[in-house]
DNA sequence: GTTGACCTTCTAGTTACTGGAAGCCTTATG
DNA sequence: CATAAGGCTTCCAGTAACTAGAAGGTCAAC
């Protein structure tokens, strides 16, 4: 199965399965004339990686995945652990995100947004204190 | 006032500061052995540059809230509309990361998380079906 | 005069790709 | 047999926004 296959069953990139290839995530076999081989395996190994990386999994993350993926006898903890791990950061990165989400309606909100030159948004950036700062 | 003045009256990095210089942001003058040297001014602007960085904007929307900043004759609603957009996109990215929180917690809920190599986690990665997908 | 702490510029590395160019391979068609 | 279209290969460069580190100039103090 060559690359543009392995990308539809896979449904990742072309680019993005050679560029698995070059960091050594997922090597495939070559055939005699130096094209990507991906055999049933290779392509699951590849559709597991769409999935991690939308769930957010960085590629160091995937690396570990895979190779626990690979290991018949992983433990069932040690993925646990590491997407215990990943929740702990995506639970940080949503109370960041709201509370920016928070301040920047508040700004929203003050601003008048007609065609005057007074702009709170451009106050509060500048670092006057706001109401809720 | 040097570098390192501007990043203690600015709290950004002296790094950062050198970076905003190159990418023509916040242009310092410079004294006659070549030293960047910053004033009043350009110090504001670097605050402006920090909670705007905080609160999610990127350099190039930076680029143009400073020059909304710089310009007296701006309108206050073009500043609304950039922070709106913005506000836009913070909702959509809290969405998504509500919903692949809610798939993973949905998995380390599923995984038993012992010893044995049976992990609905690494099952769900592979593409077999979730009760929830 | 020399130590130490600044400053300068430049290069390269980070994350996870993506786009594009140059050039070989394969298949179909006239 | 020539050629054209569409694969495939590699490599180089660019993205965002810095950050680390190296080589070397400058300055104030002792």
């Amino acid at each position: 199965m060559n690359v543009q296959s392995a990308a539809a069953a896979s449904g990742l990139p072309a680019k993005t399965i050679r560029y698995y290839d070059e960091i050594g995530l997922v090597t495939p076999d070559r055939r005699a004339n130096g094209y990507r081989d991906y055999n049933d395996r290779a392509v699951q190994k590849l559709a597991f990686l769409k999935r991690a990386r939308q769930l957010g999994f960085s590629i160091d993350d995937c690396r570990q995945l895979l190779s626990l993926y690979e290991d018949k006898q992983r433990a069932s903890k040690d993925v646990r652990t590491l997407a215990q791990q990943h929740l702990a950061e995506i639970d940080a990165r949503l109370s960041e995100l709201h509370e920016l989400r928070a301040t920047l309606a508040d700004l929203v909100d003050a601003c008048h947004g007609d065609s005057r030159p007074d702009c709170p948004i451009l106050a509060d950036l500048a670092g006057a204190q706001s109401k809720k700062a």
